[in-house]
DNA sequence: CTTGACCTTGGATACAACTCCAAGGTTTAT
DNA sequence: ATAAACCTTGGAGTTGTATCCAAGGTCAAG
């Protein structure tokens, strides 16, 4: 039997948290003390580590909710929802990393283009690249031309320009 | 010379999206009809593209913000500062994909670990996963005991149970 | 001169998952 | 008996990126 503010200690939560996920309608304490203070079984424990693992593998609160009710009625449902669950998720995970793999090999290619130095940005070629190349930043249309000679093209002055610089 | 409705038909983006960025100080009209219309000019257009192509990269408006007020002042600003804000963008990038890449490989040991048929979800080895195992969900600590007996049992009643699975 | 397409503004709504706050009640330790 | 630490509720705020709405003004065609 855990209080709230126990419960979120063991589980390293806020109490905040255990709350919002009440009003939400992924845990709820198994009773009240006669003044109204929240009572946590060690079965509402249990169910909190679920959602924590849940949420560990990536599942939203939402999706969460729905796992929940399967395990509440597990008779009632087919190993195939659950995986049609985990595999939607899959998916869906899947999709983000390939749109950050897009962004982090754009982004290491202006990086690489870039000397990085203490010069003028004025010929910057990360900056040129944003002012004008769609293509060579979205790499969507595979061209496979290797044309990334506007990448390897540094920063044109680099012979002083003792700029001060304030930031 | 365009006004909102032509430049967001040129650029593929809404005509709110504008008003949007007009009011978070990314971009805003160079004039006014008497009547109180935006008129965009071709620079404006040119400075829409800019931020379409670094949302493209990944930048955040706040981070494209910062982008465009070096780029109006390119000669205050050293390659170094552009690189770093390229550079601090890729390690979010990077930290990201770490997450969504441990995302994915506990789900697809989830998913490998259960059988996906029709048969009851009450010995799934999904649910019971989530119900015990912290350790084998969240591959954090190293452990490379290959202890994945728990992840290639599957669902233990394969013969038929023919419940009836309303979705 | 009316219809329809376009434009204006300010403000509301949406999602996710909390986090914080104020005003007040309860429990525990001294 | 009182202070500290806990608990309650309802509601607002956060971050990011828009999207939607209502009430009204403008413009071009027929």
């Amino acid at each position: 039997m855990y209080r709230i503010g126990e419960l979120a200690q063991l589980c390293e939560v806020r109490t905040d948290t255990l709350r919002f996920y009440e009003k939400h309608g992924l845990l709820s304490p198994s009773s009240r003390t006669d003044s109204g203070y929240r009572i946590y079984t060690e079965a509402d424990a249990e169910r909190l580590r679920f959602i924590l693992r849940a949420k560990a593998v990536g599942f939203t609160l939402a999706e969460i909710a729905e796992l929940l009710s399967i395990e509440l009625d597990k008779s009632n449902w087919a190993c195939a929802d659950v995986k049609g669950l985990v595999d939607d998720k899959l998916a869906n995970v899947e999709a983000k990393i390939a749109e950050l793999n897009h962004f982090q090999l754009s982004l290491q290619r202006l990086s690489q283009a870039c000397c990085g130095g203490p010069e003028s940005a004025e010929h910057c070629s990360i900056l040129e690249a944003l002012e004008s190349s769609t293509e060579n930043i979205r790499c969507e249309n595979h061209s496979h031309t290797h044309d990334d000679a506007q990448f390897t093209k540094t920063c044109q002055d680099k012979s002083a320009v003792k700029n001060t610089q304030e930031k």
